[in-house]
DNA sequence: TACTTTATATCTTAATATACGATATAATCT
DNA sequence: AGATTATATCGTATATTAAGATATAAAGTA
């Protein structure tokens, strides 16, 4: 069981290797996985942040800080508990995220039109019970 | 068909969320960069590093130079061209970077766990697919 | 063989990012 | 009223990123 996740993993790195967009943004790994948190999960604010990246609540403070001025988030009081904020992402912020973390739509088109419909339904009903599995799991 | 690659990633980058590593070090974004191109490909100078990042000659080399002091990276001179140095992945090289490129192993099997053997097969030989493909056109 | 080109390396400089302790304010809880 | 929680800022230290200037060595070319 365990070649074989190690064999499907190795699928996946391949697969996001080649299919990943060309890297412009020199975004820090600290800034997508941020963004990756508040683009997943609900109610998100410092605390969380702190608690994703495993840092002090000062830091995730400070991270937070710059990526408001870059314009990659925005915040709002809670109106439960005003001393909290919630964090959104911003349309730069769902962009740069995509161009980081998503794999490029022109390469992967490109790839899915060398597939039969076989083929390609195969890997939109894998990928969708997966994700869905996974959601309901974790 | 651009609605079908949108759900694709969405499903793409929910799976990568909801699966990866918890994350530990801080390693940086270019860090991660540099072990996934020399993971993936053959014959990885300092050219062709800085290509990839699309960053200058120098700045690649003091990357490498950095990484090879903390021992993610060997490098070695081609027997070809002894102008060139091919660079490879250390056995901690390895580790990092799976940690922070691949699913966990332990989320993975525990999801997996959850699917009966037809989704299984499905999602292997969907990941296997494209991989393949993929591999084929880029 | 001399000159040009290529590949890499180092140094220096500047900017940005990361991280946290100390300290502060405001809101909520007891 | 005091304790706790959530966040924010400042100061400090370290790390990372990036590139221009300069250098060396190896390969290519005329």
């Amino acid at each position: 069981m365990s070649n074989n996740i190690s064999l499907l993993n190795q699928y996946w790195t391949d697969i996001y290797f080649y299919l990943h967009y060309p890297h412009k943004e020199k975004i820090s790994h600290q800034v997508v996985r941020i963004l990756q948190l508040i683009d997943k999960r609900k109610e998100i604010g410092v605390g969380e942040v702190a608690s994703h990246l495993n840092v002090s609540h000062n830091t995730a403070s400070e991270h937070v800080k710059r990526m408001i001025a870059k314009k990659y988030l925005k915040k709002e009081r809670a109106t439960k508990d005003e001393r909290k904020v919630i964090l959104s992402l911003t349309n730069l912020g769902e962009e740069v995220l995509y161009r980081n973390t998503s794999l490029d739509e022109k390469k992967l088109e490109h790839v899915l039109n060398q597939l039969n419909e076989n083929e390609k339904s195969l890997i939109e009903n894998a990928l969708k019970t997966l994700s869905e599995r996974v959601k309901q799991c974790m």
